[in-house]
DNA sequence: TTACAGTCAATAAA
DNA sequence: TTTATTGACTGTAA
C-alpha cells in the first residue's frame, strides 16, 4: 500500500521536466509554481465556479508582482492555477484514488486515535480558542457528505471519514478561512448539523493566540496562523508519509529545505512579506479535501 | 549601497 | 531515506 503511494508520489523524479511543454497532458490540471498564481493566486478558480465573492481579491492584495525568480522553473507556467474543484478532479482518474485509499488504510489508528488519546486536550482544547462559530456552520456532517456523493466507488469512504476529522479541525483552528472551504464542498448541500467536533489535536497547546491573536477572530481577511499551520502541515506530513521533498515541491515549489525552515521556525505573519505566499499555498492545502490534496501531490508531479 | 527577506542547494545529521 | 542547517544569491526597499 505505501508502495502504492509511493509511486505517486514517486513520479517526483522528474518534476521539472519539461514534458508538460512539449506534451500538454492536463493543460488544465498542470498548476504550478509561481508565475500561474501571481494573476489571481490562490482561489481564483474556486471563486467563479461557486459563490464566494471577495475573498480571492483579498488573498490578492499584496500579490503586487510575486518575484517569482526568473532563474529557474522555466516551464511550469500554466496560467489555469489549477481548477481545483474536486469533484473534476476525481472523476478524472480515480485509480488514484483507490491507491490512495490504500495509503489511508494503514492510518485508520492515527485518526481514530486522533480523538481519543487527545481527547483530554480536545475537550479543552475544542471549545478553547478558535474552533469558533465556523465550526458548527459548516461541521463534518457537511462533508461526509460531499465526499460520499463525490466517492463514486466507496473505497474512498474511509478516507473521508478520516479526512473530516482534520477538515473541520483546520477550519476551527484556522478560523479565518471559514467560508471558502465551505463554498468548495457547499455546493451540494449541507449535511445536519452535528457539531462535536473532537478531532482536535496539534497545535492548540501552542496557545498561538499569544503569538498577537491573528488566529481567531480576525475575521476572514488572511491572516494566517503561521505557526499553526506549520504544525498541522507538518503532522499532515506525517500522517500520510509524505516527505517535505515531494510536499515542497509539488505544493509549494519550494525546495526541501526551505519548507523544512518553515515549519520548524514558522515566522509570524505580521513579519512576513512575500513569504506570506508560502504559507498561503499550505493553508489553502490544508483546506482541501483528501482527495484533492492528495491529487495535487501526484498531479503537480507529472 | 546596505539591510532584509525568501529561497536554493549542498551537505550534515538522523 | 528524510529532515535540519546554512552559506550564497536574488529581488526589494530604504
Amino acid at each position: 500500500m505505501v508502495s502504492s503511494m509511493a509511486s505517486i508520489l514517486e513520479g517526483a523524479g522528474e518534476y521539472r521536466t519539461d514534458h508538460t511543454l512539449s506534451g500538454p497532458l492536463h493543460p488544465a490540471m498542470t498548476m504550478s509554481c509561481d508565475s500561474g498564481m501571481s494573476l489571481s493566486s490562490t482561489y481564483t478558480t474556486l471563486t467563479p465556479l461557486q459563490h464566494l465573492p471577495p475573498i480571492s481579491t483579498v488573498s490578492d492584495k499584496f500579490h503586487h508582482h510575486p518575484h517569482s525568480h526568473p532563474h529557474h522553473h522555466p516551464a511550469h507556467q500554466r496560467l489555469t492555477a489549477g481548477n481545483v474543484s474536486g469533484s473534476f478532479t476525481l472523476m478524472r482518474d480515480d485509480r488514484s484514488l483507490a491507491s490512495m485509499s490504500n495509503l489511508y488504510s494503514h492510518y485508520p489508528k492515527d485518526m481514530s486515535g486522533m480523538g481519543q488519546p487527545l481527547s483530554p486536550l480536545s475537550n479543552g482544547l475544542g471549545s478553547l480558542h478558535n474552533s469558533q462559530q465556523t465550526l458548527s456552520a459548516y461541521g463534518p456532517g457537511a462533508h461526509i457528505s460531499n465526499d460520499k456523493m463525490l466517492s463514486p466507488g466507496g473505497f474512498e469512504s474511509h478516507a473521508a471519514m478520516l479526512s473530516r476529522s482534520e477538515e473541520h479541525l483546520a477550519r476551527g483552528l484556522g478560523g479565518h478561512g471559514a467560508g471558502m472551504m465551505s463554498t468548495l464542498n457547499g455546493m451540494h448541500h449541507h449535511g445536519h448539523p452535528h457539531s462535536q467536533a473532537n478531532g482536535s489535536m496539534l497545535s492548540e497547546r501552542d496557545r498561538q493566540t499569544a503569538g498577537g491573536g491573528q488566529s481567531s477572530g480576525s475575521g476572514q481577511v488572511e491572516e494566517i496562523n503561521t505557526k499553526e499551520v506549520a504544525q498541522r502541515i507538518t503532522a499532515e506530513l506525517k500522517r500520510y508519509s509524505i516527505p517535505q521533498a515531494i510536499f515542497a515541491q509539488r505544493i509549494l515549489c519550494r525546495s526541501q529545505g526551505t519548507l523544512s525552515d518553515l515549519l520548524r521556525n514558522p515566522k509570524p505573519w505580521s513579519k512576513l512579506k512575500s513569504g506570506r505566499e508560502t504559507f498561503r499555498r499550505m493553508w489553502k492545502w490544508l483546506q482541501e479535501p483528501e482527495f484533492q490534496r492528495m491529487s495535487a501531490l501526484r498531479l503537480a508531479g507529472e
